[in-house]
DNA sequence: CGCCTAATTGATTAGAATCAAGCTTTGTGG
DNA sequence: CCACAAAGCTTGATTCTAATCAATTAGGCG
């Protein structure tokens, strides 16, 4: 019974790939309209805590759309650093390539999050960014955003905010892959997509991982061997149900009792 | 004869350590000074790149200095986050502690670097901050600045940069531990000492690991075992020479061999 | 001078990578 | 709309890297 309802909930998600304007999200949610002043991403975004005022502001910065199909590019390695990208509907990786070749998972990001943070420095951009899936994103020209900042100071703080968040979210995976076993490597990961969908009024025992399970293990530092047995082993033992990429969580304590107490 | 000039070398940072304010720098270099202005990190800090009259206001913020002694805590984790600091003299680590009472190593921090980014997020401070030698650090409180940013957009950027650069450097770190060998990772560490090292003034190819080699594994994700038979066998392969925490980077094309093109 | 911490080196083990084969799902073109 | 190809996933057997366990040695500090 709960793969038949995990077929129906694929299912519905194909269905909606096809349109992209509204993206796969649960009954209920709103698709983002044109402006952050109604966008129902607002209070997850950019505009987070800004009052009504300024949000007039923001709103003349991120008029630019942009749809990016499945597997495709937003951005690349070396591409001028202008703008940063609030994802509006999707999902994107974003991916080191070195010289020779080997590409590594850097990070995955949901509606709401920024993409671009990292190439602030050296103005150029570090990683591509690709679409997990038919997607669209705000562009926010960086330079005008800063401009704005001198004047907003919560625009200024909320952009404070999120560059720490960024530090902060890093440094607890490079917690993850340099302390923890393939096992708790796994189970955090599923813990912090639970939360982050979660936050963004998604259900957060059940969801859709949108990448591949070799997303997955590059990110986490693991093959994806490791992470179809391990995800196989969670299934036996009761903690997660999984259907190719969606999956339920079916005993979340037990999953942070593995983590352990981090 | 090269025994010989490390053990000088030791001895010569062995006296200044007890006497704080002359912090073990290579001759030449001045010490800094009680303000931003002619402080001799002025280039390389938080004042970087700021017009003199924008200076001043900078002066004002960051007069309250403090000293650390070796081993012993700038903040601890849970600590209410009001100030960055940014190290004037001396080293630090900043050390997670989760409540099983392990410790991960998340960040090693030299002179004109700021301590406390990642907590500006959510006002606590989420790591220790320890000195791993005797140390004095510039406090800088933060709603202050933050204020100051609004009027001097050089300072507003400038914060901006140095939060990319930490996400940045984070997210090398991650690359490193997600998909390097424990050669190449020893190898990384050590080269980004070196440019970091030489970024101050300092000698790129001889200097002193401030840090214990369970210091360093922890941070890299390795036992201190394996850092200690791998900096032997770098020893043996002439690409280095150590004696204790004293290094000299002898091949250093072939230490960025190991590392590979990333 | 002696104790305690840090570092080195060796022997053994364990966890995840690699190599390999087969299966499922998805997407495409006839 | 079906068939087939490609991509993605699962599972098993084997190998290899780094962890663990253990014993010394070297240095730094009181």
């Amino acid at each position: 019974m709960l793969n038949a309802a995990i077929r129906e909930s694929t299912a519905r998600a194909q269905v909606r790939l096809s349109v992209v304007h509204s993206s796969a999200r649960p009954a209920g949610a709103v698709r983002p309209a044109n402006s952050c002043s109604n966008c129902c991403l607002r209070d997850v975004c950019l505009p987070r805590g800004l009052p009504d005022a300024s949000l007039r502001d923001v709103d003349e910065l991120t008029t630019a759309k942009r749809r990016v199909a499945r597997g495709t590019a937003l951005y690349r390695s070396g591409d001028r650093f202008e703008m940063l990208f609030a994802v509006r509907s999707g999902a994107f990786k974003s991916v080191g390539v070195s010289r020779s070749g080997e590409e590594k998972v850097t990070g995955f990001y949901l509606p709401g999050e920024i993409l671009g943070l990292d190439a602030i420095n050296n103005d150029r951009q570090n990683y591509n960014a690709i679409a997990l899936e038919d997607s669209e994103v705000c562009a926010i020209p960086f330079g005008k955003l800063q401009e704005l900042a001198l004047r907003i100071p919560e625009l200024q703080q909320q952009l404070f905010r999120m560059l720490s968040r960024d530090i902060a979210r890093d440094q607890g995976l490079m917690l993850l892959l340099g302390s923890m076993t393939a096992e708790q490597r796994i189970a955090a990961f599923l813990l912090s997509l639970s939360r982050r969908y979660k936050r963004l009024g998604y259900a957060a025992e059940r969801f859709n991982l949108r990448m591949t399970r070799e997303d997955i293990g590059n990110y986490l530092g693991l093959t994806l061997e490791t992470v179809s047995r391990l995800l196989s082993r969670f299934h036996r033992d009761g903690l997660v149900s999984t259907q190719q990429r969606e999956i339920e969580l079916q005993d979340v304590e037990g999953l942070m009792e593995i983590v352990g107490h981090w």
